[in-house]
RNA sequence: GCGGAUGUGGUGAAAUUGGCAUACACGCUAGAUUUAGGUUCUAGUGCGAUGAGCGUGCAGGUUCAAGUCCUGUCAUCCGCACCA
């Protein structure tokens, strides 16, 4: 079979026919399947494209066959900065090459054979869509969810740029290499922290991957304690910490400030003013890289001044140190230097108290810093409490003091979104100096982002230097002002783009919310675990919020989530252009065809995990779709006996319902590899079958016709071909899936193994329904011989697997 | 440092509640068919010369029975990175 030439006949029909439109009148009946959309940053589908894109086509195409009205859409995560910095590098305009990758890639993404109705079709940096992005935005600003507020932003010395959180990944620049270092710069933030609760308690009920559900809860990290308030001597100043370990404040020997922290120039005595200056300098220059490390020698100055323990009354000294985190809780810790490493390890540095006031719960003796909970001691009233009873007791006495109360903090941040780049949404806001920050009316977005700029980085926002861009008049007074220099990040983009799909031709709204309730959430969402922490929040935050302004009625975008593995080099590195072992699939496809290539890749691997690329199974493929065709031609020319089903039949007949049941099982579980294999085993029935019968029964082409319908989701185009082989009618895919019958598959007789103490000693065929009697007799006469006449002292018989005889 | 995962033949990988370890392929060996084949078919293929036996990273444990459960340990990978 020439399947190149099928592919593009079959490819041909299905566009005329219109085989992939979405039904809209069916919607009660939808199944959206979607993978994530791809990015084009590079002119070509890749390895990982096709290992996303084809598999999950797969599934799609075997929900449909079940009978399901699927919504299978496609576009492109156009905006940002790998297309950006392609331009730098090659000087074409962003829009240009983007725009032209897209269309590359669009007809790469036609020859998958994939079920995508493009009517659907979204691309994020054409005006139609981000128009709406920028109408997301002004909904979050007037809800309180977005505000502008000075912030650190990555800054490469060596570029004179700022660089996004992506490409400063590991403290590093992505493009130079130099150390990253902060600069403060004001910026647009997304107020996700309002969600935090939501977020993490309703991540529970997602049918994701365990590991990304864990990572997205720990990522959100929430913790219980509380706020303890500490006076100043002297002063008029309190010092707020956050504890998780209100049950050690007996313990407290010194408080830290973070270098960060308003209070410390505040607080500072004379004496110590030039230390402190001097230390909060170093700190602020202090690298991404060295901050990021825990291993890292800790450092402090102390203040002079003094904070009174609330709950003791005690004096103790009030430091600078710069393992205390600013943006985290208050940016100022008590320092309890026994129960606690950082601070244990900090104390005995600068020579501070250490104070025990925990003991280990059984009176074992134990060592300083002891970290676990324990019972209190030295802590007057509270002795004897145990750790989590004592933190409520000694919270609830502050908060009767009022030097206290009850906190849950979050190591979730706020969503930064400016990015002072080109290549993404315009940020709808008008800076004017009577107004203020002003939101552009509704009625003038877009705001669009001008062709003609020069977008070269040098440490300022590109639209800065366009004066036609940057010059307007404020909405609101009319006087001249400016626009907001910065574009969104990428994510902001793909935080909706789901919402479109259904709706990707209104021009009045994002989306018709009543049209929308009906199409989403997402069924089935399949795309890379990289986005475990930063997509996949930012979109169930957008639908949360979205949902809580009256436009959508469900709380979670993405129902269930699949991660397909990544495919390596086969050198076993991940593919890189500097290590040289980037594997195209465009070879393989012309030899094979798309089809081969799909099922190489299902078979090949288990999907979740990928693994190294190796091309000598396709080749196996290849053959494995020979047999079929063979075997599906000569069943299609044969005669046919019409007698009653004898032995032979029945057995095949076995292994056909047997492959239905597993196949279905396999597939829904996005199991491919073991779906492809149980049809192999099929396959391989049916040779047998036709090996063994002179006379083959009529019933043997219905066992041909089950396998093309079988196969068909994997290999949609050879499907087609064979179902108009086998004389049936156009198309395979308005075919529903086979369904297995129970009674087929019970067998008259079971082989069970025979064990004598565990050890394999025989089998032994038995009747179906044979009786717990009947098989212990049988497996007893199996295996008299090694049994030597020696009575059992006890048989296990576990029925339908083995008998084991403890002799 | 913390959290999570993985470890099975020469290779890619399978294995419901604990129940015949290595399904399905690749590769390899031998043979048959064909004008030729990188075709097709048959047989074999965990280790061990045979048998006994031994085998799922390593060491223990629970059980009639462990790849699967428990304890410890090593290796690799991923995520977080002083979160009080």
């Amino acid at each position: 079979m020439d399947y190149k030439q099928i592919e593009a006949k079959w490819q041909k029909k299905w566009e005329e026919t219109g085989l992939y439109k979405f039904d809209k009148s069916k919607v009660d009946k939808k199944y959206y399947c979607l993978e994530m959309f791809s990015y084009p940053s590079g002119a070509k589908l890749h390895a990982g494209h096709w290992y996303n894109y084809g598999p999950a086509d797969t599934f799609a195409r075997f929900k449909r066959m079940q009978g399901f009205e699927v919504f299978h859409p496609m576009g492109f995560d156009a905006f940002g900065l790998p297309a950006e910095n392609y331009a730098i590098k090659t000087g074409i305009h962003p829009e240009d090459s983007t725009l032209k990758n897209i269309e590359t890639m669009e007809k790469q993404l036609r020859r998958i054979g994939a079920t995508y109705d493009w009517d659907y079709e979204i691309k994020t940096c054409v005006p139609e869509y981000y128009k709406w992005t920028q109408w997301m935005f002004e909904q979050l600003y007037k809800r309180g969810l977005a505000y502008r507020k000075e912030a650190p932003v990555n800054w490469c010395p060596s570029c004179n740029t700022v660089l996004a959180n992506e490409q400063a990944q590991g403290g590093v620049c992505e493009r130079c290499g130099s150390v990253v270092t902060k600069k403060n710069l004001n910026q647009w933030f997304f107020k996700i922290t309002a969600y935090a609760d939501e977020l993490l308690d309703g991540i529970d009920k997602l049918d994701w991957p365990e590991k990304t559900k864990l990572m997205q809860k720990n990522w959100i990290g929430r913790s219980f304690g509380g706020e303890i308030v500490f006076d100043v001597k002297g002063s008029d100043e309190k010092i707020r910490v956050f504890t998780t370990r209100a049950d050690t404040v007996f313990g407290v020997t010194y408080v830290v400030l973070a270098p960060e922290n308003p209070l410390v120039d505040k607080l500072v005595t004379a004496g110590n003013k030039a230390a402190v200056e001097a230390y909060k300098e170093k700190a602020a220059q202090t690298t991404e890289i060295d901050r990021m490390s825990s291993t890292r020698e800790k450092t402090g100055v102390p203040t002079g001044a003094y904070a009174i323990n609330p709950v003791n009354g005690r004096e103790v000294p009030i430091l600078v140190a710069d393992y205390v985190i600013a943006s985290y809780g208050t940016g100022a810790v008590m320092g309890v230097a026994a129960h606690d490493d950082r601070d244990y390890v900090f104390a005995k540095k600068l020579g501070l108290p250490i104070e025990r006031v925990i003991k280990s719960k059984d009176g074992s003796p134990d060592e300083l810093p002891y970290t676990e909970y324990g019972v209190m001691v030295n802590s007057g009233e509270f002795d004897g409490l145990e750790s989590d009873e004592g933190k409520k007791a000694v919270l609830e006495k502050l908060e009767s003091m009022g030097k206290g109360c009850l906190k849950t903090n979050y190591r979730l941040r706020d969503w930064l979104v400016s990015r002072q780049r080109y290549w993404g949404a315009p940020i709808p806001v008008v800076h004017c100096e009577h107004c203020g920050d002003v939101l552009v009316p509704e009625e003038d977005l877009p705001v669009r982002l001008p062709h003609n700029v020069n977008f070269t980085p040098d440490g300022e926002s590109p639209l800065k230097k366009c004066d036609e861009f940057m010059h307007t008049t404020c909405p609101k007074c009319g006087r001249p002002a400016l626009r907001d220099a910065d574009t969104l990040d990428t994510f902001v983009c793909s935080s909706w783009y789901f919402l479109r799909y259904p709706d990707n031709r209104n021009d009045k709204k994002p989306f018709d919310s009543e049209w929308i309730n009906k199409v989403l959430p997402v069924d089935k969402y399949v795309g890379g675990a990289e986005h475990a922490c930063m997509h996949l929040l930012y979109a169930r935050f957008f639908t949360k919020a979205l949902r809580d302004m009256g436009y959508l009625n469900f709380d979670e975008p993405f129902l269930s989530l699949v991660h397909q593995g990544t495919i390596l080099g086969p050198d076993g590195n991940k593919m890189s252009k500097s290590k040289g072992n980037v594997v195209s699939p465009d070879d393989s496809i012309a030899k094979y065809g798309a089809d081969i290539f799909r099922v190489y890749l299902m078979f090949g691997f288990n999907y979740v995990e990928g693994g190294p690329w190796n091309d000598n199974g396709l080749d196996s493929v290849g053959r494995f779709f020979d047999r079929i065709e063979r075997i599906v031609k000569k069943c299609y020319e044969m005669n046919f006996a019409k007698d009653a089903l004898g032995k032979a039949e029945k057995e095949l007949n076995r292994v056909r319902h047997n492959t239905i049941k597993c196949v279905t099982n396999d597939l829904g579980a996005f199991s491919f590899n073991t779906a492809i294999a149980r049809l192999m085993e099929y396959v391989n029935a049916i040779y047998a079958y036709d090996g063994a019968v002179e006379k083959k029964n009529i019933f043997y082409k219905d066992c041909a016709r089950d396998l093309v319908l079988l196969i068909a989701p994997f290999a949609p185009h050879f499907a087609e071909e064979l179902w108009e082989m086998l004389g049936e009618t156009y198309s395979v895919f308005n075919q529903p899936y086979p369904v297995f019958d129970e009674k087929a598959m019970v067998l008259d007789e079971v082989e069970l193994a025979v064990q004598i103490n565990s050890k394999m000693r025989g089998k032994v065929v038995v009747p179906t329904g044979a009786t717990r009697e009947e098989i212990e007799k049988a497996a007893l006469e199996a295996v008299s011989a090694q049994l030597g006449g020696a009575t059992p002292k006890k048989i296990i018989v576990v029925p339908g697997r083995l008998v084991n005889i403890i002799a």
